[in-house]
DNA sequence: CTTGATTATGCAAGCGCTGTCAATACTAAT
DNA sequence: ATTAGTATTGACAGCGCTTGCATAATCAAG
């Protein structure tokens, strides 16, 4: 059906290595074959099989996604963002990439993630968001299989990986404030704190307090959940302590969208009584009335990162070894509630 | 490095084809061996080589899935949820999804769309919201490549398609409005009519006023843009007509969440003095106060049902002229503003 | 013991490509 | 003309797997 290799050798009246070494630039050709190869190529629409070749290279030029499927849909931090980065490195040197969905109700389910590195159909691993067990990770170390970490840390520094660095984020948002006057903020963590990126935020926090010569009250710091409900809650706690915060910064974008609610229900101005941060930058921040100031972590950027770290370790431009752990600052826009 | 079919045949104390024979169920294997090969399979973890496999099978076990990516992000319609319905289908008959991004700056960007296929890495395609010109169809077509075309109305009934139901859609969203008695009814259209969906959007609202004997006025029809903030003056134009709509059908959420900006300003009570419907669904009408009714796109069935489609194309399980062409109807989610 | 069915085997071809080898054709410089 | 270098060639092995074929081992039933 689709043209071989031969054909187009035909074609070109040339033989089959020269077109193979045309295409793979693997050996001096002269420009008037070239020419009359790739002029065969063009009109027989020749791309030379991937499975042939990955068979002999050992080269896929796929990237491997391993997706893992929650109940309730994607799990985090599986944005379309960064795919979006993911691709636009991929693209630019030739990969694609190779999404996997975690099979539902099986009995090992991160090791269905590997899956892709198993039956070789990927030359490297994006891991993100995922929980795995600690296994597979061994696996892929000991068989020296590129990986990167997307968005998930990983504290012992075994694993490339790439991150937004949330505790300058988290010092982001409270500088802003500070330099805004405000000396009283809440803070809302965006869940409980097992998460490595709810303690980063927190300390970055209190980095930025410290440096402003400020105590950190625990008082003004309430523990967020993944229920952006619980807003309400807290918001309602902090503006009730005698020295109410003037300012609150909610662990994500969710939660400083109720935090804005229960303050206007309470009769409070936003911005004026009560400043508000967010997280995240998403969707919810831009299109909120009023809109909310928000910390954005750079998603596209990090799949970008990621992508471009994974296919240096794919060609061999990084050793294995020298692990790399990328941690990308995040921005700060400012919009109504501040 | 990874194990061969030789070693599992070795650990197994078999010959190869019988290993291969029992992995894929193409001969009997007496239990008795089977288990023995499936414990060698378990121990060195082998997967079979998928370039090797479909280097003879010609098949990849994969779905392509292209994507074109502009300079204002991905191509409208790229959605997550598409992605994960794609993404369910796909995993439940063990295949993958293998985005292959669209090069920038290139002459033919339609044509590097087909290069999934013309490598045969994927065995059949996903075209979607890709501008794409006629060559690339007829490519697939002659080839009988099994491809789908998804939220992307291809009239003639050459192809194999998935949509949303938009027709419905619209007269979803106006019946649901007449049986609460509103009579006069605006709806401002999602973009230009150059778009199937906006027209479809609109002869659905159109067949439910006929339905309930109301004569369709041109005058409460505007045009709608890209541009989200188009709705504020398209709602200032609707409210001011000597007989103005008690209810605004916005073609998209974004649109309908200026409508109601615009309205709140103008000093009217939603939805008392004023009812809104949006559409599609997304979170800016579950996020919004007032929560915005909604007409909600299947994405995730939409991209659920393109899966099954393409694969039953692929596995032969339906002639590749039988052209199905699925609709998929929409729901409403009722919110604050009606 | 024979027969027939079932199960397992070795062998070999071949999928489309890469890349090595040794040989040949061509070109340009000495 | 000789030499050196470059460009191109055919032949072929091999990547890991599937599959057809013919053969052989195994076993239950007649």
């Amino acid at each position: 059906m689709a043209a071989t290799i031969k054909d187009v050798a035909r074609e070109a009246g040339v033989a089959v290595c020269t077109v193979s070494f045309a295409m793979n630039g693997s050996a001096h050709v002269a420009e008037a074959t070239k020419k009359r190869i790739f002029g065969a190529v063009e009109r027989l629409n020749y791309r030379p099989n991937q499975s042939a070749r990955g068979l002999v290279t050992k080269k896929t030029n796929n990237i491997g996604l391993a997706v893992a499927e929650t109940a309730d849909g994607l799990e985090n931090g599986i944005l379309l963002e960064v795919i979006q980065g993911l691709g636009r490195a991929a693209s630019h040197k030739n990969y694609d990439l190779l999404l996997s969905f975690q099979k539902q109700q099986t009995d090992k389910p991160d090791e269905h993630l590997l899956d892709v590195y198993r039956k070789q159909s990927a030359d490297g691993l994006i891991l993100m968001g995922n929980k795995m067990s600690e296994r597979p990770y061994k696996d892929l170390l000991t068989n020296r299989f590129p990986f990167v970490l997307l968005g998930r840390p990983y504290k012992d520094n075994l694993c490339h990986s790439v991150n937004a660095d949330n505790e300058q984020g988290g010092y982001l948002a409270a500088q802003f404030l500070l330099k805004k006057g405000h000396r009283r903020i809440g803070f809302i963590t965006p869940c409980s704190l097992e998460f490595d990126a709810a303690i980063d935020r927190l300390n970055g926090y209190k980095r930025a307090l410290t440096e402003f010569d400020i105590e950190v009250d625990e008082k003004l710091i309430a523990l967020g959940s993944f229920e952006p409900d619980s807003g309400y809650q807290e918001t309602e706690t902090l503006l009730s302590l005698k020295d109410r915060p003037s300012a609150i910064i909610a662990g994500r974008d969710v939660i400083a969208a109720r935090v804005n609610e229960k303050a206007v229900t309470l009769g409070y101005q936003v911005p004026d009584d009560l400043a508000i941060v967010g997280f995240d930058n998403t969707i919810v921040a831009q299109l909120a009335r009023p809109g909310i100031t928000s910390v954005e972590l750079p998603m596209l950027t990090m799949g970008h990162e990621a992508g471009k770290l994974l296919i240096s370790l794919i060609e061999g431009d990084i050793e294995y070894d020298a692990i790399q752990k990328i941690s990308l600052p995040c921005g700060i826009f400012e919009r109504d509630t501040t």
